[in-house]
DNA sequence: TATCTTTGCAAGCAAATACTTACTTATATG
DNA sequence: CATATAAGTAAGTATTTGCTTGCAAAGATA
């Protein structure tokens, strides 16, 4: 195989992980599996990473870096707190139905293993989602749109499991589930909880 | 060891496989660590069960009996549908709880291996769910107590987060999540969704 | 008691696993 | 050009995996 700079290798072995989970399995993501899909050997893999787990790391830190980093953008933005939730739901749908080898990674990682560091990596990605929940709708009545009798934390938890069965419907339908404006009808529903 | 029937083999093995899949995740589940966590032989195990793959089988097998089966009681009861649906999310969040290493068992299933029949069993056990809550919510609607225009089957679909995001919590929080009255507040979401 | 089925075990099997080693070759830099 | 470094490979390593084998003995049935 030709020679190319870790950087690239890195990236390529990361995406390559996301696609055999999602086409194959958890259990099909074997260094040699890995190493065959790419076309390269197996220890070339181990050049540009110290080993398995550390390919998983990596890709949960991009998840905390695009994914959460560009939530936080858009809870943080200027716009009203109904426009930011709705930007802030159809991202997340968005980004899952784009990447879903990535929950999958999540999800299956959490359970699978029983490793601390990743559980609390895991734990802080489904926390900070919930607290940027949080803090719109908290904007939401501050500014007088919503009901101020609402109880927040319960919406919060609530809305976290959007994304997460649509994760699980995605997965088990083959891809036969297609979300089209279900990021709309899931928004008129927090709407019609949030609203006085 | 001494000699037990099948009937109560089966039952430890089963009930040592979700053991181990709480306490130590999913990637410690092999024949060797089960039988040792028994106290038996690896050899024995192969004398109730053909195969590891028909354990999980027949702990889903027994997720459908006795979980599904309780659900689909408390949905065509004579009851009304409010108590009807408060029922139903009571005793699933319950079963979850009671129950951990069985959502895990079935998450991590559905994602790291990608045998059909497995997820065949996973799709029949999720859907079941949507469609009682379907039918209740349909029902309440015809007796005129909740608004005719609300979306069903994005209703039913929030619902199903519900138990997700619940289990989530259960696996990343180490048991110091605690749905004391959890049940009672999601319920009065629900009912602001549904109501006129 | 005699026999047959069922349940148990220790040892061993082939295959798969994550990772290493010893060595080659491409590329950048003095 | 010479040389150091980085990226590649084939062929190993030890360990773990799910499962089988050959044989012993307990329990049921005659």
């Amino acid at each position: 195989m030709i020679r190319q700079s870790t950087e690239i290798r890195k990236e390529q072995i990361k995406s390559a992980v996301l696609d055999i989970i999602f086409t194959d399995g958890l259990k099909n993501l074997s260094t040699r599996n890995l190493a065959k899909r790419i076309g390269m050997s197996e220890g070339a893999i181990f050049r540009h990473f110290t080993s398995k787990q550390e390919i998983i790391l990596a890709i949960i830190k991009d998840v905390k870096k695009e994914f959460i980093g560009s939530l936080r953008l858009i809870a943080n933005s200027k716009d009203t707190a109904e426009r930011r939730l709705k930007s802030l739901l159809c991202a997340t749908v968005k980004y899952l139905t784009d990447n879903k080898g990535i929950t999958m990674l999540l999800f299956s990682e959490a359970t699978s293993n029983n490793d601390a560091v990743l559980k609390a990596s895991l734990q802080e990605i489904f926390n900070t989602q919930k607290k940027l929940v949080s803090k719109i709708i908290l904007d939401g009545i501050a500014s007088c749109q919503w009901d101020e009798n609402i109880p927040v934390e319960n919406i919060a938890m609530l809305y976290m499991g959007i994304p997460v069965s649509l994760n699980i419907e995605l997965v088990l339908s083959y891809g036969e589930f297609h979300p089209d404006n279900f990021c709309s009808q899931m928004m008129m529903l927090m709407l019609k909880l949030l609203n006085k």
